[in-house]
DNA sequence: CTGCATCCTCTAGGATACTG
DNA sequence: CAGTATCCTAGAGGATGCAG
C-alpha cells in the first residue's frame, strides 16, 4: 500500500499526454510491450535462448511477418540479441540481453497482477453488463460486445 | 536478479500464443494497458478523482471520445468508479476503485523501468541504425524508419 | 531454415457535429 | 458539462510467395 503510495508520488513527475511532453515514460512502456507479441517473445526468450523456428512454434499464433519483426525490434532496442550460424541451412539462435533480462521483473509483477485480479476483472464485468442501467453506456465500450451472451 | 528467476519460473506456467490458451494473463494484461490512454488515466486517477474535462486537461492530447471509451472500459473491468452528481450541469466524478489501485504498484514498476533505461535503450537503438551491416533487416523495424537520417 | 516483399483487411483512434 | 453518433484514416498485423 505505501508503495503505491510512492508510485503515485513518482506519477506527478512526469507530465500526462504526449505532445507537451519531453519524453514520456509510459509511451517508452507501450512502444516497448504494448504490441501484440514482445511481451510473449520475451518470456519465451527469458526461460532459454530459442531459434527462429522454436520461436514460432512457442508462439503458435504469429505470423512469420511480425514474428520478425518483433523480433527486430527487440533487437533494436538492445532488450535481445541475434547470433547466426552459418551452417548449411542458416540457423539464428536469440536470446536476451541484460537489457531485456532487466525487464523481467517489473513484467512479472503485472502479469502476476492480471493472474490474480482475473477473477475480479470478471465479476466486475459481469456485473457492469448486467446492471440494466442504460445500454448505451454499456454498448460504447468497445472491449464489451462479446459478452452480450447473457440470457438472449 | 533471483527475483528475475521466480518470474521465469512463473512465466513457464503459462502457454504462449492465444488460440490454445485457456486463460493468458499477458492478454489480460494488454488488454487493460495496452492501449494508448489507460495508463495515463490511471496515473491521473492515481493522484486524485478527477472530473470529465478535468482528465481532458490532465491528459491533454486525447480526444473526448477515446476519453470516453477508455473510462468506460476501466469502468467496466471495474478499475474506476464513476459518480454522477445530478447538478445543474451535470458533474461526474472518476476515481481509482480498489482493483485499480491495486494496479498502482506493478504499473510503477514498468514505468520506472522504462525511466531507467531510457538512455540504453536509445543508445542501443542508435548503435543497431549506425551499424552499416544489412538495410533491408534495420529497413524492417517498424519502429525505426525515422531516424535513418544517417549519411544519405 | 530464416526471413524479406507484397497485398489486403480490420480496427484503434482522431475530427466533427449534435444532445440533455 | 458530459457525453453520443457518424464518418474517416493510418497503421498494425495476417496470408502468401519468393530467396539465400
Amino acid at each position: 500500500m505505501s508503495n503505491a503510495s510512492r508510485a503515485i508520488e513518482r506519477f506527478s513527475r512526469y507530465p500526462l499526454g504526449e505532445s507537451q511532453s519531453v519524453h514520456c515514460p509510459v509511451r517508452d512502456v507501450l512502444d516497448r510491450i504494448g504490441d501484440k507479441w514482445s511481451m510473449l517473445m520475451i518470456m519465451a526468450l527469458a526461460m532459454r535462448p530459442h531459434r527462429f523456428s522454436e520461436l514460432h512454434r512457442a508462439v503458435n499464433d504469429i505470423s512469420k511477418r511480425m514474428l520478425t519483426q518483433t523480433l527486430r525490434d527487440l533487437e533494436r532496442d538492445g532488450l535481445i540479441t541475434r547470433h547466426v550460424f552459418p551452417t548449411k541451412p542458416p540457423g539464428v539462435e536469440y536470446r536476451l540481453a541484460p537489457l531485456g533480462h532487466s525487464l523481467l521483473e517489473p513484467m512479472a509483477g503485472l502479469i502476476d497482477w492480471a493472474d490474480r485480479c482475473h477473477g475480479d476483472i470478471h465479476a466486475a464485468r459481469a456485473r457492469f453488463d448486467g446492471t440494466p442501467g442504460d445500454a448505451a453506456r454499456q454498448a460504447f465500450s468497445t472491449r464489451s460486445k462479446v459478452s452480450t451472451n447473457r440470457q438472449g
